[in-house]
DNA sequence: CCGAACGTTCAAGAAGTCTTGAACGTCACG
DNA sequence: CGTGACGTTCAAGACTTCTTGAACGTTCGG
């Protein structure tokens, strides 16, 4: 394992380690790393595995999951045999999860004030966390719309 | 147990249920959504323990974190009793990990891109996310200033 | 000085998540 | 057909995190 080799191997760990602050899990940090820096950049469910030393149980089953968050994209190949790819400006996909979440906080907080319609110290609260969901759905949602224009090439999916 | 009391424990467990979906903990979130609704909105350790079935110990660690988060306040009374409540207006401090969050990813591309200075694919995927990361940090660091300038009671620490 | 109330810490157990090897189904190729 | 390569699934084990009762230190009121 020669100095290149330790450095790829360096992002790949730190990268897991950013992808778990985020709310995933180490190795599916790890692959994104991997996919980041790989070269080609197709690569099948084997290589993956057998580049960051994991499974192919894990790699199914977490590309899958990276798939689904718009993180990974797959290239169907002759047969069987699928590569994957990072997608190039696709972030906002990304941005969506965010954006429905603050949602549920707004209508979760709805829920709340009816709840508590007779007292009104509870009602500030509620409205404060209220107020800063709403708007925080509204800044994300408009910045994915001005994300988008920049970079045409994202736009797979529009935003609702 | 009667018909409010339902609802504020549906209310308490949704709350438990977002904040997982938001990167913690059920319990952190059952107490976030008992501080929402509470009456009197400061409670002691106990209060807050009994209120929502849970032990002192897991009470004690987890206001702490939520503490650390900015999403509750320490009211220290007379001798060792504190008590806690929501803070208003505090949401920006909230923000404040996802930005740093969103330089770290910044920080790691720049390491990437050194990496892979000789390719040419390599570069494109990590300047992508490298460019996402650092416009979401902008991004959030301006809604933060005009979030604190509408809420001025907010501004316990400034934005660096 | 004593006792009660309070928050903190710790080790142990419970609960949940992650990872894997092995078995399986499918497809391309000879 | 038969064989090999590939991705998927599953049950089991490893591992991590969560939760708790009990013991402790501190403070207030008597």
């Amino acid at each position: 394992m020669d100095e290149q080799d330790i450095r790829r191997r360096h992002f790949v760990d730190q990268m897991g380690i950013l992808m778990v602050r985020s709310g995933g899990s180490v190795t599916m940090g790890r692959i994104l790393g991997h996919m980041l820096i790989c070269d080609p950049p197709e690569q099948s469910l084997s290589e993956i595995a057998d580049g960051l030393g994991i499974s192919k149980a894990s790699a199914s089953m977490l590309t899958r999951q990276l798939e689904q968050l718009g993180l990974l994209t797959r290239v169907p190949g002759k047969g069987r045999s699928t590569t994957y790819r990072m997608p190039i400006g696709n972030w906002t996909e990304v941005m969506r999860e965010q954006i429905a979440l603050a949602h549920l906080f707004v209508d979760l907080a709805d829920q709340g004030l009816d709840l508590v319609k007779g007292g009104s110290d509870e009602g500030e609260r509620l409205e404060d966390l209220r107020g800063f969901y709403q708007e925080m759905a509204d800044e994300m949602t408009d910045f994915a719309r001005r994300y988008e224009a920049r970079n045409p090439q994202s736009a797979r999916r529009r935003l609702g």
